[in-house]
RNA sequence: AGCGGGUGUUGCCAGC
């Protein structure tokens, strides 16, 4: 039961998926949080068809999925990218009417915007009741990544107007954007506001920092950062 | 009432 459960997320954490598996085949009673830990794990191994087909297994032997399923099997949908699983999964969610919970919207809207739909992405996000930092920042990233860096600068700006504070992984897409963009000052001003938020800097912050400068071509600045960096060169 | 499963992470290049 709850130790069962906790093998299997071990197993596949440290992938050993397999011997998940064979755990999970050797069970006589299996509930949603046993497949939820499996398809978990195939979702962190890359192996969403896998989690794509226990999902379905799930439901075909009468298990209903509550969130932790949902936000599981929607990874799997955001990694192959697939619109038709995902959309399949939404119908579920819709089902059970939990499409206003914070972490199925999340998970809707990064598995939306992943796959190119925004508009069902932005769907989603002003259906949810309640936002978090990670409603905002799969916004800020979905536009990013579509390439719509002012829509992404502008949901960083509705984000702060609503007294919302950014997050090391929020920074990150605001310097990804900014990069694109060629937006040296407004990039600055956002690293340099990690210090007043006590955000630690990754190195994926840096990399993002040295491009830019490099690219307006302040490279003497660009060296002194690399310089403070506490990571390796890359 | 509580317990085991949980969502957002830059760019370029190479391989599959």
């Amino acid at each position: 039961e709850f130790v069962v459960s906790s093998i299997i997320d071990m197993y596949a954490k440290c992938q050993s998926i397999d011997d998940a598996r064979k755990m999970f085949e050797k069970l006589k009673v299996r509930d949603i949080v046993i497949f939820s830990a499996m398809i978990s794990g195939y979702a962190l191994q890359g192996l969403d068809q896998d989690a794509m087909q226990l999902f379905y297994e799930m439901v075909k032997v009468g298990l209903v999925p509550d969130t932790v399923t949902f936000v599981t099997t929607l990874k799997s949908c955001s990694n192959m990218a697939s619109l038709v699983e995902g959309k399949l999964i939404h119908a579920y969610i819709l089902e059970r009417r939990l499409e206003g919970n914070v972490q199925v919207g999340n998970s809707l809207i990064d598995m939306f915007t992943t796959c190119g739909c925004m508009e069902d992405g932005k769907c989603v996000f002003n259906k949810l009741q309640k936002r978090d930092t990670i409603s905002w920042t799969a916004m800020v990233t979905g536009y990013a990544q579509a390439k719509e860096y002012n829509l992404a600068l502008k949901y960083y700006q509705d984000m702060e107007q609503e007294g919302w504070k950014p997050d090391n992984v929020t920074v990150v897409s605001l310097l990804a954007a900014c990069r694109q963009e060629g937006l040296l000052v407004e990039g600055c001003q956002h690293f340099e506001s990690m210090k007043k938020e006590k955000i630690l800097p990754t190195e994926d912050h840096f990399n993002c920092m040295v491009d830019l400068l490099g690219q307006a071509g302040h490279l003497e600045e660009a060296v002194d950062l690399l310089q403070c960096m506490p990571f390796g060169f890359d």
